[in-house]
DNA sequence: AACTATATTATAATCATTACAAAAAAGGAA
DNA sequence: TTCCTTTTTTGTAATGATTATAATATAGTT
């Protein structure tokens, strides 16, 4: 439910929310975009270090942070350690196999939510879905 | 999502899922179940060291994790640094408002979800509101 | 080139959570 | 009860994610 029609292109991207497109930036975007794995902030430190090796740690969640401020990033509310992050480009929910910990995602047209609160003024949801996954099922059953 | 009807007597709950009812345990569930204010542990431990003044936090976290295990609670996610536990017997949802981030508990009856998700094996879902709150509201208007 | 604002880096600090070992309590058998 | 074994609790230390801070580097501007 994040509905959202953008570029793909790291730099415009950064261009259009009024962020100049650094180095570290364009990477961490870049590969967010690349990697629809939920990655962690070690996931992606891991990673772009091979590409550029002065980079710190800091600099991931500096831009983390700030791009989550402007929407271009949602962190998946899991019940972990650590904070796992997300596109906000298309719009979807997840499933999280009890068995194996994989995220996966789920297209919103698959799900329908229905609500009829009256009080509060809803801006949008996070639906989390928890089981066991495909492979995992199969895995039990032999 | 989380359905399930039992005992509200804290002694009875823990019996029944096989947990010996020491004081800090029964202590720490009779809290949850009469303050629905979704406590972390922090909350929980300043509340009842004023009853128990020789409890420790590890206590709670131990206890909090054996009645997760248990499946006596559980825990909202919420994208935040504390964890927030929350009692799992009566079936609901969440909406967090994100001027005065208050949880609010939504019934299950005001939200209908329908999904058609094939591959995976559901289990349980969470589902998150966030928006502003109708006390929030208000003071905007002002 | 010089200047100013912004980004990045390295390091230290914070804070929730867990690990661990010792002390305490509970339960059972004689 | 006393002895013994198991389970809980406690206190302290360790871990690990995240943030704060200050110094350095970079980018943008005149």
């Amino acid at each position: 439910m994040k509905e959202k029609t953008r570029s793909f292109d790291p730099v415009i991207l950064l261009k259009e929310v009024g962020l100049s497109p650094t180095m570290q930036r364009v990477a961490i975007l870049r590969y967010l975009l690349l990697n629809k794995n939920h990655p962690t902030v070690n996931m992606i430190y891991q990673d772009i270090k091979k590409e550029i090796h002065t980079l710190s740690k800091t600099s991931v969640y500096n831009s983390l942070n700030l791009f989550k401020k402007h929407n271009l990033v949602f962190t998946v509310a899991i019940d972990e350690d650590e904070k796992h992050y997300d596109l906000g480009l298309t719009s979807h929910s997840h499933f999280i196999c009890r068995d194996c910990n994989k995220i996966y995602d789920i297209e919103s047209s698959k799900i329908k939510v229905k609500n009829i609160i009256e009080d509060h003024k809803i801006e949008y949801y996070d639906i989390v879905f928890y089981g066991v996954c495909k492979k995992c099922k199969n895995k039990e059953t032999k």
